[in-house]
DNA sequence: CGATTTACGGATATAAATATCTTTTTAATA
DNA sequence: TATTAAAAAGATATTTATATCCGTAAATCG
């Protein structure tokens, strides 16, 4: 049980354009700035773009930009835009025999589903960004050339 | 975000023995009583069978039964003994910088990981078969035989 | 003891998620 | 208006998770 890349992916690059504000950033920018695969990152800002979370603006000078105030982005509104929380609504084992009762077995796991989301809820991009920390949103990266770690060849891949 | 196949199954499989303690149960029949790929289900209770949740008697008149006392036994031991719940305990990113802290990002999104955990551990297999329900656990499949939906086809995969 | 049944361990195949690449559309600017 | 930059769309490739298969070990029974 694990948090997929692409929800990683994901929040790595809205907090980044929450705490960028000032430009719009292209996408490979942000995908080198928070060390992710460009064109992966490209597929995710897609679906976010879709979502209304960011705006994807063509051309030369082009980029992307957060299009929601991210004091009322909340992180499960993001999960759900690249890999929606699966709520379980009929019996997976597909009987019809007893309509959208479920066994105590499946209605446990939608609790837990039901609680998953609420800790999703229950945190907005913005608050990330103003909590104190001794470490900086995404580890102390910066905008490349100003400050970034550049001798650090890391990719963040997992596993 | 969504439960895994193998999570899904390896708690049918539990809840199942759990349920009919009575007697062991050769893998295959209970694939066939829970609906499931039984040559993946006697993966799955290989690890079950490792972490001490289930005992495997091999031989003639063998089978699996739950090694556990359901009441006592949480969803969340199950879970991690196919699936680890993967708590983040150091900068996906890789950075060596800031050693254990974690920025904002990854604290809140451990911090959800240990909300997952918790649900997880809230519910025991015991108290799944104790509460009252119309619809029996597992969606009213009983021993093969006895009163099983003979001739329902579904497999019960998902996706 | 030999035959049968079953778990166990591990190799192989298949499907799905992850990642990349190619082409098209849109916008800016020279 | 031509050129360039970038998102958008979607096809293709790669990797991982899911599922199957096969040989071996242990237990039972005749």
């Amino acid at each position: 049980m694990q948090m997929s890349n692409t929800v990683e992916y994901a929040l790595r690059a809205v907090v980044w354009l929450a705490d960028n504000p000032e430009e719009s950033h292209t996408s490979s920018s942000i995908a080198e700035a928070t060390r992710m695969p460009s064109s992966y990152l490209s597929k995710i800002l897609k679906s976010l773009s879709h979502a209304g979370i960011v705006y994807g603006q063509r051309g030369v000078k082009g980029g992307y930009t957060l299009a929601r105030d991210p004091n009322g982005l909340s992180i499960l509104e993001v999960v759900n835009a690249v890999e929606p929380v699966q709520r379980i609504r009929a019996c997976p084992l597909g009987l019809e025999a007893h309509g959208k009762n479920l066994c105590n077995l499946h209605r446990t796991l939608d609790d837990v589903m039901i609680e998953i989301e609420k800790a999703f809820a229950n945190h907005t991009i913005g608050s990330m960004l103003k909590k104190p920390n001794r470490v900086k949103p995404l580890c102390g990266l910066t905008v490349k050339g100003k400050n970034a770690l550049a001798d650090d060849r890391s990719t963040g891949i997992r596993r």
